[in-house]
DNA sequence: GTGGTCTAGACCACT
DNA sequence: GTGGTCTAGACCACC
């Protein structure tokens, strides 16, 4: 499950184990009906607490990601590639709107805002 | 002073109180000199804690935006455009880094990024 | 009564007042059993309120520099010129450990804390 | 965690507790990474307030002393020696330049003010 | 358990 | 009147 949890980061554990796995859902690592390791498995190997891992996977449930069975696991849930890709873009694509309107309300141009965006997606 | 407050959001009242005198600020509806109303009197009209509303002030003092004066009041401080507008760009850079960085957690390619970008600022 | 006040400074303005008046008598341009001006006339001067002018004398009364007489007005207490500047001494003196002492309790050494104060005081 | 507050002193306690750390940082009884006590532990130590702790803790975060964890704690924050030293140097910069503009207030000369301090830091 | 926020009300210092 | 500080206790998010 090659994931890197950075505990000092700003973004909570539990949200950068849901884009985690939802970037190897949407990279095709982990597949329909492909089982998830168990909550307790996966604390232990990323060394954080199992409700964290729980929360995460209860969160990908409610977005549709996974579906758990009680007693047998959790598996990646049955959508496919291109829907998937669209729920992460809106998801995206929100967030920019959000940042995009906050500079603008705040008086940078559109110019500005372009600068700044390319500056630092290439640095 | 025209503000709204979203109790339910999950931005931080404080927070919210911030953005907005930072908006009316950079709109001009608040100029340099300018005295704030009293924690006080906010408060009341804003129905929040006297103490929310401190909070709020003192985050915009330590941002440069307003000077406080004991037994007077809050007032908009001196800054020119210039520095203003530093401070607004570190704001918004911070921002579109976080959104882009999430973006890829996601898996989504630099080009993919650039065109949602592109995309939405142009629309 | 030559007084500058500045509204912007931390230090408060009974505060500025009380150290003008006490430089005043210090450098004798205010001798012993000269009438100052009314709380009223100096607040009017100075453009503050009488209350804090007044709240600048009684302080300077507590300290033995002035003394009130109801109904006539505040004058310039008999005390010599040496007894005066010791007060003054005194006080500037304890203010110095208080920082050398912090400076040092911090880690600095004398040799850094006198370079500090001597370029600070040759600006 | 060795701490005594004062109180009925004019300083602040949040004040009080800021310097307290400080020093414990500087002096090495807290090291890079060491985690503080819990604001209500330590709150309940002091026989403070929660809140009266937090803004201590705050202050120190806003001055690169601490980096707190949402969930975890805070812990004393990564700066090299040069750079804490820096903050430092700035501190006690300013608290002179306040004494010594007090006493030129009061009419004392440089020369004299020289005296007071090189008789007071080689005594 | 941790920190993050909010409240209502108190007392003090400054104007 | 103003801001500055402190309290005790509440609820939430995160680990």
């Amino acid at each position: 499950m090659n994931i890197i949890i950075n505990h000092s980061s700003m973004v909570p554990i539990y949200e950068q184990l849901c884009d985690s796995i939802k970037k190897h859902i949407h990279e095709g690592l982990l597949c329909e009906g492909d089982i998830l390791p168990s909550v307790r498995v996966l604390a232990k190997e990323l060394k954080i607490s199992a409700l964290t891992v729980k929360k995460a996977y209860d969160s990908l449930e409610a977005d549709g990601y996974l579906v758990t069975v009680h007693g047998k696991g959790s598996f990646v849930a049955k959508i496919n590639a291109q829907e998937r890709s669209e729920v992460i873009k809106k998801e995206i694509e929100k967030e920019l709107e959000n940042v995009i309107d906050k500079g603008r309300r705040l008086g940078l141009s559109d110019t500005e805002l372009k600068e700044m965006f390319l500056l630092i997606i290439e640095d």
